[in-house]
Order: structure tokens, then C-alpha cells, then sequence
DNA sequence: AAATTTGTCTATTTACATTTC
DNA sequence: GGAAATGTAAATAGACAAATT
């Protein structure tokens, strides 16, 4: 029985267990996932103390903390110990991004969709391929991880990006998500740790989150990691892993120092860190910096993929998988997919021999150029990041805005962008920015039609919210 | 302090823990993992009772519960209740069926590759698609899923099946067992359990061990799934899932009658199961048996994959999902994959339209007759199961082989084999069988020259084991 | 700087259900 | 068919460590 009647104290959360039948951890946890996706508890709330709530429904503080842990594993809490639970802050948004199907009249700058015009080496390097009398072959099952020739000539790419690496150490993936999801799937397990920047690429909150790995964020100053902030997440959150994106961060545009990916690296050494390095912008660089990998190769899984740089379709990454970890990685890709596509995979083992590849990615790099010229012409008075070669700008919002309104008032004027909010992680309060796709939209004028749009609902004079209807 | 010595009691593992820090749990099962591994604890081994063992360790049953639990999810160990926990049958085995890289000489009958030379249809169906204007705009994003284009083609394709579904439930997958993966990380939770045959396709295995899914051996009588075996797996096992292969079955070859299709159904949908049903030779039936699926549309999950029909190379497969798990499934599929090839779903797409999809199945069809019709001629002393149009044989050895020594024996022949081994599911104590994969061998007469290896090795004369070296 | 708040983790207790003998 | 053997699962207890005040 209760010690005493908490009908007074503010509780924020006080479930009914008077109808449960069965397990109570569970009728607990089944309680607060209901009331967190129907909206009683709202992203940010804080929760009571486990053991006031254990206290007020006359229970083991213990089983409590087990309800929680499973609400905690599916995303929808976060605990600091001294400080307490609270609902987290995206625990009723949907974190796929993707185009929506019916948007008609919408110019889409959300998805980053890369320059869709560019395929004609692709294209041509296919054309010659398929008269050969043996292209049959290639429908045949293919080798999970890629053949010798297609690692050494991924190898040959990965130079391109300040990268010399074994072929050896080279595995070929069906595009940077299948190479995240078998990294995750692999070398981590269900409850492991990584730490990630505050912000980050929703696509691995997804997946992460499908196989219950949690991710951390890492405490950042003037955007580069502190290493104080990483030695805490090692000792004190128990991280196993990290991940980062050093060039051109999605979504900041933020390229990583090569001091910080030193000392990056020699942490990742000293607590034997699973470094995960996504350089999935990296080849849109001319002369990028020595990659993150290549100051502890022994410990980052370094993933390059083709769709950014030169077309989706092609799904093909590559990741360098030091030797200590190659095997499974293998072995989950093989899990997830048998094999890569043999057609696609020699496709692009051609071009990047042929040097058609260099040819795509250099107009991809000068289709970028222009269309951010674009952009600064109209955004010239706002903070808008990024560089000139990235598919990706990060606008800083006046004070007065948040990312989500900022999105949802484009979208009235007939422009999808994605918020900051979008690509938060853990409880971290979102910063006040949208990103921009600047390669999104189909032709130059769309994307300027776009951004003259963005840069009107960005005057103040226009700053009336509800003018049209309700962003809920 | 333990209440008195075990010196003289016969217990099969008695770990050292003086030299323990840290957790109990932990360091418990790391030991017996690594002697597991280290071969000290050899597969089948009966552990001692968890009471015993906590008794002589003077530690609590449930530390050691919980010990013994972190192995079994790990799949080494197999326990059950009043009967005791046993070493994992397949804990030392590794279960991944790859063809070997530097195997000179050897015919490979093992893994599952289709005829090769069948690909002129397709070749022919991208070299129309090449030359289209618009051909360059399929190396963009696909949609998750594929379009509504590619799954009305695939419900068109599926009606050969004899399954006709509505379009909106199909999904696209990059293959079969990318959808198994995206089924058992969209639909499962580490720790759940199918229900599985004794013998059953590896992939699944290896991807269930991957994610932490528990595969439980179903009870069969004359081949066929007993409604009491699944009553019994649901109320005591607690399967939350059924995975089935109901044509051609892969090892067995067994096709599932339609008498226990329903049954199945009838359960699934009792229990609210969540059924996957493989159909991965379906398509070489002529008239298919409807498939299970059809009994309880809103339980079963049912896979085409084009794998074994038409070209591995093309990596596409459907999945019709009911509409309570498509959501999760596309989910899955995008946090694994992002997309499907553009390229090969509308490749595919055409060549069911056209009709050349048909015409390649067929093809594969008659070559399998052909292939089938050698088996028969040079095995026809033997066992051998299989339908004319299969690509697998189930060859039952005589009962002085188990299936490993006869793999070994074969392999010595210079082919290779795969044995009922590697098929097994939990601690089933596995048949004296072998798996063929006739359409492995690249030609007629290398299928020739293995299949009467193989007959010579099965004659009584030449049993003689370790007369060229032993088979470790 | 010390005390308090708060979550985390391991080990334990207890009840239970199934299988074997 | 009942007793014993055996694994499973939930709830509890207690120690611990980080964060806050």
C-alpha cells in the first residue's frame, strides 16, 4: 500500500494499474508507449522519478526502471542518471524522409536527391557493355562482398578521396544504407551505444533504431567534437561506437579539422572504439582531407558510396573494413542481400578504370557550383552553410523562427525543406536551421522559383504565423 | 560456501571462477562460450542442471540462468525444460553456404545456383530498354517498396503462382533474402522465436542468429507440419512467428499438402502468428498448389524471389504483405536498402509484360527435366527426392553414413555436396541425407561426371573411411 | 564540498510450468 | 499418475555512480 496519498504532489504521469492483467513491467511499458503515441505525454515531459512512481504505485523501484528500459529501447525515452526521464523529442515524428507521393505543385528540397540529369557516361558505359557476348554473365550470382577486380578498382576510386587502402580490406555494399545497416547489424548488438554528432543523418536514426541501438550524442564546440566530450561518452555513457560524417556534414556542411580527426582517431584507438566514417559526400571534394580512417584504419569502417556523387541508381558502396571486422561485415551483408548486383557492380568497376566516373563526378561538382551560386544570390543577407561543391546548404534561421516552422511555412509557399528537428538526436534541443537540397529540384528555375520563395517567407514583414492555416 | 564437494560427481562443465572480475553473468558465459568454441565442449554436450552448477559455483540459479541465456541467444546452446540445456548441435559449424574461392577441380554441387546460361531474354529485354531516351532517369532514387507500375507486374507475375493479391500489398525487395532480413527487422524483436521445419534454409538461419531471433524446430509427421507440433510451439515455445517453404521445399524437396496449408492457416490466424511464406520455387510449378498465403491473407507474408526462376543477377523479389505489416516491412526494407534498382525492378516489370519472363522460366523448367532426368538415371539405386522440375535433389544415404562423412567423401571425389547438417535447426538430430544442387554444375557433363562420383562413393565397396585422410 | 536525487546494474527470492522417470 | 528434475520468468533487494543542488 502507498505510504501516503500522492493525490497533491504534481505527478506528471500516473498510470492506472488497477486492470492489468499479466506482467507489470510490461502493463507499465505498454501504458507509457500508449500515452506517448496518443499524445498525453508530449515530447520533453519530464517523467516522476522511478522511485516516486514506484512508491505511488506500491512496486519495486525495480520494476519500474525495466518498464522504462524497454520505452528507452525503442526510442520513445531518455534517462540521465541525477537528472531524470523525459519523453524524448522525436518520439512522434517520422523520421523516414522521403518525397511525398501526391505533392503536386510542391518543389521538393527535402530528399537529398543529387543532380538527376547527369547519367549520360553511365548510360554509355552500359551500352558498351551489353553487345559483349559474355554481359549474360553477369545475371549470375555475383560474390558477397564484391570480386578482386571490383575491390581493386574501388580501391583505385577511394585514392581519388586522399584514401590508399588494401583492395582487400574493400567489401561492396548495395549503397551507403545497406553498408550502414550491415555495420549496425554486424559488429553491434541490441542495447550497444554510439555516439553520434547532436544532429545527423536520419537514416541511421532509423536503422539504428530497427536494431535497437541506441545513439549518444556527442557534445561539440564551434561544431567539431570536444575531446572531453568524447572520453565522457566512453566512460560514462559506455559507448561502443561512433558515428561521423567528416566532409560536408549532413546536415550542417561542417567538414571535420584534421586536428579533431587526430584526436578522434587516437581515442578511438586507446578505447577501442567502432568507428564508423560515412564519406558519403567525401568525392565531391577535389583535394579532400586525409580521411578519419587513415589515422586508425585499424578501427574506422570507412563507407564511400556512389549514389551522391554519381547517380542512386547505380547502388553500390564501398566500405574499407579493417581486418578485425571484415568478416562480419561480410557476413551481414550476405544476410541482408546474398549479393551486390554483378551488372551494377562491373558497371562501375569500368568507370572508374575508363575515367568516365571522374568525367560524372566533375559535373556533378560544377552542376553543384551553379546551383549554389543560385542559392547565394538570393539567401545573400541570411547565414546559409555549406560549400560550393556540396548538394546540401544549411540555413541558420532568424531567432524568431524554430526549424519546424520554418519548414512548415516553405511548405505553404510551395517548398518542402527539411528541419533541423528532423535530424536530431537523443533529447538534444534542436538549433533553429533548415536544410536545403539544392539538387532536389528538377531544373535551375525550380530551384530558384524555390529559394526566391524561402527568401520571402524569411522577411519579417511576412512573419505572421497562421495567416493561412495551422502548421499542426 | 558450497555444501559439499562435487569432486566425485560426474558434472560435463565446472568453470574456474577464482579469477573472475566483474559480473558473475558475464564472465560465466564468456567461459563456456569460449569452450564452446575451443572445442572443450563438444556440440550435444548435456550441460549440467543450472541448479547443480549454482550449487557447486555457490552462486544463485538465476545468475546462472541468466549466463546460460546470453548463450543460447548467441545459438549455442539449446535448453529445454525438465530435459536439461545441451550444447548447440551447430554451435562449432559455420553456416554459410559459399561456394569456395580457390576449390580447383571441384564440382560444385552445393550452393543454389540456377542453370546460367538462361539469360538471353533478359540481355535481349535491356538492350531494348537501352536505347529509349528516357533510359538515364533509372539510375535516379527508386521509390522503398518499388512503384505502382512494378507491383502491378508483380501481382501479374504472382497470378502464375496461382496467387492473385492486390497490388497495393506487394512490396519490393532486392531479392529474397533481403526480404527475409527486412521481415525479421521490421516484424521480430531480438529474442522472439519462429517456428521453423527441422531442416530449413540456412539463410534464414544465419540472418535470425543475426538479429537475435530464436528458430524453433517444428514436429513433422511424414514430412508434413502436425497440428499438434504447432499448438504445441505456439502455447509452450511461444512463437510469436512460422517461417515455411511449402513448394519444393528447400532441403527436403517436400511439397506441402493442401490439407496442412489449411491447418497452418487456420492456427496462424488463430494465434495471430506472423507467417513467412518462401515461395522461392513456386514459380517452376506449372500449376502451383494455392499457396498458403491464400488460406489467411492477413497472417502470412508470402516471398517471390526471382533468384531460382529467372537470374540471380537481377535481385529483385516481391513480398505480399498483409496491410498490419506493410508499413514495417517497407520501413525495414528502407532502412537496410533505401531502394530497390530502378534499372532491375522495371527490367523485370517489362519482361513480365512481354512475356519473356514466362519464356525464361520455362527454359528453366526444361533444363531442370534434363538435369533431373541424369540424376535419376545415375542415382536410380538410391533415394533420392526431387520433382522433375526442381533444381535440388534430397538424396537419403544408406544408414552407414551420416550426411557429413558423406559431404567429406564426395568432396574427396572432387564435388561438392552440402549435408543435412547444415540444414538443422536447434538440437534436431539431423537425417543421413544430402543436399544436390543439379543445376550447380556448369554443364551436362560435369553434372555426368558428379553424380557418378557420387554413385561410386555410395557403393558398400568403397566405404572405407580415412583411406586418403580424415574429414576434419 | 557534501548531501541528495536519480538512474543503472547485478544478484537474489519466489513462484511456476513442463518434462522425465 | 504422481513425484522429482529442470528451465523460465517476474519481482525484489541492495550496492553503486553520476548529476544536481
Amino acid at each position: 500500500m502507498p505510504v501516503n496519498s500522492f493525490e497533491d504532489y504534481p505527478m506528471s504521469w500516473k498510470p492506472d494499474l488497477s486492470d492489468v492483467k499479466g506482467p507489470l513491467y510490461k502493463a507499465i511499458a505498454e501504458k507509457l508507449e500508449h500515452n506517448i503515441k496518443t499524445g498525453v505525454l508530449t515530447p520533453g515531459t519530464r517523467l516522476p522519478p522511478q522511485r516516486e512512481l514506484a512508491d505511488f504505485l506500491d512496486i519495486n523501484l525495480s520494476t519500474i526502471s525495466r518498464a522504462f528500459k524497454l520505452c528507452e529501447q525503442k526510442g520513445l525515452l531518455c534517462a540521465t542518471v541525477g537528472n531524470g526521464t523525459f519523453v524524448a523529442a522525436d518520439a512522434a515524428a517520422n523520421p523516414f524522409l522521403l518525397p511525398e507521393e501526391d505533392a503536386l505543385g510542391i518543389i521538393e528540397m527535402g530528399p537529398l536527391f543529387p543532380d538527376m540529369t547527369i547519367t549520360e557516361e553511365i548510360v554509355a558505359q552500359l551500352k558498351k557493355m551489353i553487345i559483349e557476348p559474355d554481359f549474360g554473365k553477369l545475371f549470375r550470382y555475383g560474390r558477397p562482398g564484391g570480386t578482386l577486380w571490383q575491390k581493386e578498382t574501388g580501391a583505385k576510386l577511394l585514392r581519388k578521396a586522399s584514401y590508399s587502402v588494401n583492395p582487400e580490406n574493400i567489401v561492396l555494399a548495395s549503397g551507403g544504407q545497406n553498408a550502414i545497416a550491415a555495420i549496425l547489424a554486424g559488429l553491434f548488438q541490441p542495447g550497444d551505444r554510439i555516439g553520434t554528432d547532436a544532429l545527423t543523418f536520419p537514416g541511421l536514426k532509423t536503422a539504428a533504431k530497427m536494431l535497437g541501438i541506441q545513439l549518444i550524442p556527442l557534445q561539440h564546440e564551434n561544431n567539431e567534437l570536444t575531446e572531453a566530450g568524447l572520453r565522457y561518452a566512453c566512460k560514462t555513457e559506455n559507448i561502443s561506437g561512433i558515428y561521423v560524417i567528416p566532409d560536408y556534414h549532413n546536415p550542417t556542411t561542417h567538414t571535420m579539422s584534421a586536428a579533431t580527426r587526430k584526436m578522434l582517431a587516437e581515442i578511438a584507438k586507446k578505447e577501442c572504439l567502432i568507428v564508423i566514417e560515412d564519406a558519403i559526400h567525401s568525392l565531391l571534394i577535389e583535394s579532400p582531407l586525409a580521411p578519419l580512417a587513415s589515422y586508425a584504419p585499424e578501427q574506422v569502417l570507412y563507407i564511400a558510396s556512389l549514389s551522391k556523387v554519381a547517380s542512386p541508381g547505380l547502388r553500390i558502396a564501398y566500405i574499407v573494413a579493417p581486418d578485425q571486422y571484415r568478416k562480419k561485415v561480410t557476413e551481414a551483408l550476405y544476410n541482408m542481400n546474398t549479393s551486390i548486383s554483378p551488372v551494377m557492380a562491373e558497371l562501375v568497376s569500368r568507370m572508374i578504370i575508363s575515367g568516365d566516373l571522374d568525367k560524372t563526378i566533375a559535373r556533378h561538382r560544377s552542376q553543384n557550383r551553379l546551383r549554389n551560386s543560385i542559392v547565394d544570390r538570393y539567401l545573400s543577407g541570411y547565414k546559409v552553410m555549406g560549400e560550393p561543391e556540396g548538394i546540401i546548404r544549411w540555413l541558420i534561421l532568424p531567432e524568431r523562427f524554430t526549424g519546424e516552422a520554418f519548414e512548415a511555412k516553405a511548405y505553404q509557399r510551395g517548398v518542402q525543406v527539411y528541419s533541423a528537428e528532423r535530424f536530431v538526436v537523443g533529447n538534444t534541443s534542436p538549433s533553429n536551421a533548415v536544410r536545403l537540397a539544392i539538387t532536389a529540384p528538377e531544373s535551375l528555375s525550380k530551384l530558384e522559383e524555390a529559394v526566391l520563395a524561402g527568401a520571402e517567407g524569411l522577411e519579417p514583414s511576412t512573419n505572421g504565423f497562421g495567416d493561412h492555416y495551422s502548421t499542426n
